[in-house]
DNA sequence: AATATTTGTTCAAACGTTTGCGCAAAGCAC
DNA sequence: GTGCTTTGCGCAAACGTTTGAACAAATATT
């Protein structure tokens, strides 16, 4: 009899997982006993805790944490959407992300929206029934109404922005200082004696696109240069191919800029290709300066001037913001977080060095 | 008292979980005639189901899937465990498992081990508590033993590989043909003209390395093109300036070469740019091609030739091989998928046009 | 010596599902 | 009306863990 139940046993240990009331059952403790040894509660005594861990250690056992975040009503469990994960951006700070979450215990959840709202939609009801204990998202382009964030706080689960957020919304969010960003891109170029700047402006329905332009703004008024509507071009500045077309556009002024600053790195590598086949140089004839700081940046000729986004550090930030609204469960005021863009000045943009 | 007892449920609707015993209350049902209802099962009527329906969207009632998993034994989590995030490929990679991943309705958890086997450990640990059903897993650099995986296969859960493999072991896998792709890639330099082909290899512990370095070598002898040791570096080529330093190293040469393949971009990227300093003609004098197609080597001037790897389909296939491994539960024998490479011909190797 | 306190442990309920089995009621054939 | 199947649903156990309360034994307090 007690061979056969040995065996049994030995042979469920390959496939099936060890559990507490198996550790309870081989040590003569009690279930009870067993998980307050293993969570060092101060109840136990240090022998049996030992001897405790010891077994468990022996048996390779893991805890469940399904089973454990059922009863605590805590999954451990962190839910992240971004649009998309390739390209630099989203992909770095998802480095960041996991990196905070995962030294405070938690792992992460990924999901990608598409840069679609009907995704975006099907993504947090996922979310939702894997029990995150709080979403971080960036939203979708396609993202206009704020319908479906409402399911997640009325839960009281925490929900922060992160990069993206829908403009006249109050939620918890940490955001670049994109106004600044392209304020210092902007006065950076014009201290490079450039006078005619354009600029690739991306969709005014984000929030990130219309702050860059405002820097802008700010930064031609603050110089006493002119505003030209005609040397804004309004394109989705996510391709190559948008930047290759806005940069032939402002190539057919009559008063052709002297300098662009781009809402992306992609839009202004494309220009940088028109104007390489125009045979224009970069930059004595038209100075470049981009935003994100993507990979490629160092790797034209000339590089490219661009605007770092930390984006490390904002998922960072996104994750103790998290933390710190789980902590005052009862919900606080709405935060923010800014982070300061830095601008990396490379090859497209020093015309006097 | 009455009114009371309302005002208590209404505020737990705000923040508190609606459950399926909730649902069951109010429609005067047992709570396994609305597990059944909501799970579509034959035995209930039409009329319940759509009862049990309505109410269920009304209260917005969102089933616990760690409930759930614990009593199904399946949490519907796939874990993902890549050596960075970040750069093009294993970005890529993460895109197609998720989407392949949530079209079989699985959540999937991602973890980095930063090349540190120390942390790949750890993201073991953390997959195998959180109760996955499969890992899908890039061995980092710095692993060499195979132990720790050891833990997974005895559970009986499903372990893919994916681009990286440790030589020598018995695992499912999903692979690029690498030794294809560095034959195409050299044979390609061979068929331009190019004579004395040099190679950056990268660490010949790593199996993706050593093939494509035999691919090259196979395609030289395939030419009767004489090998030349001197003409292969050895140096860990994730990184621009490792390429740097390699292109200075065989400019010494004697004999300098009039192309280079390379396995990595990054360090063809960073050839180019020692090429350019050195005031040498790309492809004229010195032909170059990579491996990854890095969303970069259409960026650079010349744009770089380079071994595509259908990061997306690797995804794709490794989940689809998760899933099969799953339905085949006794463990059958491994399987490997193998993906053929595809060469993106462009400016950096194209002499003749 | 009786009572109070500490220490180490067990009991049993709970978390929200799923599922094998049982049990009525209704329909059908006889 | 008796037996038989079908239809529709409820009971209760189970998944692995946590946790408030109870409890026994040992120690300390009076």
């Amino acid at each position: 009899m007690r061979t056969i139940t040995i065996q049994i046993l030995a042979k469920r240990r390959e496939t099936k997982q060890v559990s507490i009331t198996d550790l309870a059952k081989q040590l003569g403790l009690s279930v009870s006993g067993v998980s307050r040894a293993l969570n060092n509660d101060s109840r136990i005594s240090q022998a049996t805790k030992q001897r405790v861990q010891a077994l468990a250690l022996q048996l390779n056992y893991q805890p469940n944490h399904l089973a454990a975040g059922l009863r605590k009503g805590k999954s451990k469990l962190l839910g992240v959407i971004v649009p998309y994960i390739d390209g630099r951006f989203f992909a770095v700070v998802i480095k960041g992300i996991e990196l905070a979450a995962s030294q405070a215990g938690f792992s992460v959840i990924i999901c990608q929206s598409n840069e679609e709202v009907a995704h975006e939609r099907q993504n947090i009801e996922t979310l939702l029934r894997a029990q995150v204990e709080g979403i971080l998202v960036s939203v979708s382009r396609t993202t206009h109404d704020f319908a479906h964030f409402e399911k997640v706080q009325n839960r009281g689960i925490p929900l922060v922005f992160f990069d993206r957020v829908l403009p006249g919304t109050e939620v918890n969010a940490v955001l670049l200082d994109d106004y600044t960003g392209g304020f210092i891109a902007t006065e950076h170029l014009i201290e490079q004696g450039c006078q005619r700047i354009g600029h690739f402006a991306g969709p005014q329905h984000l929030g990130i696109y219309t702050h860059r332009r405002q820097g802008y703004l700010d930064a031609l008024r603050k110089h006493g240069l002119p505003v030209a509507e005609e040397q804004i071009v309004y394109c989705d500045p996510i391709t190559l191919d948008a930047g290759r077309e806005a940069m032939r556009q402002v190539l057919q002024l009559p008063e052709r800029p002297d300098a662009i600053f781009s809402s992306s790195d992609a839009a202004i590598a494309g220009a940088l290709q028109v104007l390489e086949e125009h045979g224009l140089q970069v930059p004595q004839e038209v100075a470049l300066a981009g935003f994100s700081n993507e990979m490629f940046t160092s790797l034209t000729t000339p590089r490219l001037t661009s605007v770092d986004q930390c984006c490390e550090q904002m998922g960072e930030a996104a994750v103790r913001l998290f933390l710190d609204l789980q902590q005052a469960s009862p919900p606080t005021a709405t935060h923010h977080i800014v982070l300061q863009p830095e601008l990396l000045i490379r090859a497209s943009s020093l015309r006097n060095s």
